[in-house]
DNA sequence: CGTTGCGTTGAATAAGGTCAAATAGAGTGG
DNA sequence: CCACTCTATTTGACCTTATTCAACGCAACG
């Protein structure tokens, strides 16, 4: 299925349909707090399954937003317990499925609960690279897909906050950003700045 | 299986031998930044599974350990895994206690993203009362097990904070503290609060 | 009693956030 | 092709919040 940049993917707590794997182009997944603020809570590439969230209550938890044209490949949820009770292999691939999104949400924990800014934002663009070289694309050379809001939703970081610290990177030749693009020079300064 | 407080039913970094699920008692499990420093990534009571997180790379992803005398079921997994075959009902259970997992550590991530001090030790109040309701004990009188620097670790506060928000909640009539002792006294002023 | 671990409180500091203003691109219509 | 608009981004000045560092209190226990 195909599904434009902007368009809406399913949204917070519609009753589970499907899962969907990612073909092509990039979603994130965000919620609302208590007081309103949009909180973006993942980015999902090719290779990606999103909508394993709902499998707890029955709603998704999270709305899925294409952020450049995209495509998925839908799952209906009956022929998925199907599958998973005709074939050991498929019901273990769920399972770490999930158990990979459990991790990475641990890890999240970790980088918001005890990294500062900077070793955020030098997280973030190591994860992207290794996410880009995984995928194929070059790992240094990045045409990033989401804005510095987007960024900082996703980090806690104000966008202000992100945009004086990717000029820092630059400043401290880490980097060299030029909006969207950013191109990495100095792989082992960013890792020990990850924390 | 019986363990004692302070003892540790798995490691970061095991290779996963069985999930357990929590008879009595209290376990904490944790992590170590790469700065060395401890994180606590959740308390488990009654009634919770522990060790879901092992299931995409076959290690724990955490330390787990009982911070008081507790009592646990252990399930083998290769037993999990024949049951899940024969068994529409256990996988979905599976699942579903996957799936609860992703959508507490989402809660969590919004918490440590978007939450200030106040809201945090607010939240966590409610969450730990609600928890004790569901298992039949008071939710308003409370004897807390962990210690504020476990409360600090998992809110990602330091423990000093902790305690200077308990003694302004205590100031503002909406608790009283004494130690580990907590009784609320205005459950609707602590949900204003948190967020 | 003294020790030890846990908890409370105060003063100084630093890290990010907030507010405000300037700049840069991308897209659009004439 | 150019002017106009809208959105994204950058940068600066100031302020708030939570941390850090330090001292002290309290209760349990040998």
């Amino acid at each position: 299925m195909l599904v434009k940049r902007g368009e809406h993917l399913y949204e917070l707590d519609d009753p589970i349909g499907s899962i969907y794997s990612v073909i092509a182009g990039t979603f994130k997944t965000c919620t609302v707090t208590e007081r309103g603020e949009e909180q973006v809570l993942g980015f999902y590439m090719r290779g990606a399954i999103m909508g394993l969230d709902a499998m707890a209550t029955g709603r998704y938890t999270a709305t899925a937003i294409a952020i450049e044209d995209s495509q998925v490949c839908i799952v209906s949820l009956e022929c998925l317990q199907e599958h998973c009770l005709q074939d050991t292999s498929v019901a273990k691939r769920v399972h770490a499925a999930m158990a990979k999104e459990i991790n990475s949400l641990q890890r999240m924990m970790l980088l918001l609960g005890r990294k500062t800014a900077d070793e955020r934002v030098a997280s973030f663009l190591l994860d992207l690279a290794a996410t880009y070289r995984s995928l194929g694309y070059s790992s240094s050379d990045m045409n990033l897909v989401m804005t510095r809001a987007e960024i900082g939703s996703y980090l806690s970081l104000t966008l202000e906050t992100v945009s004086r610290i990717l000029s820092s990177f630059q400043e401290r030749q880490l980097l060299e950003v030029k909006q969207r693009h950013i191109r990495i020079v100095d792989i082992e300064g960013l890792e020990r700045l990850s924390g």
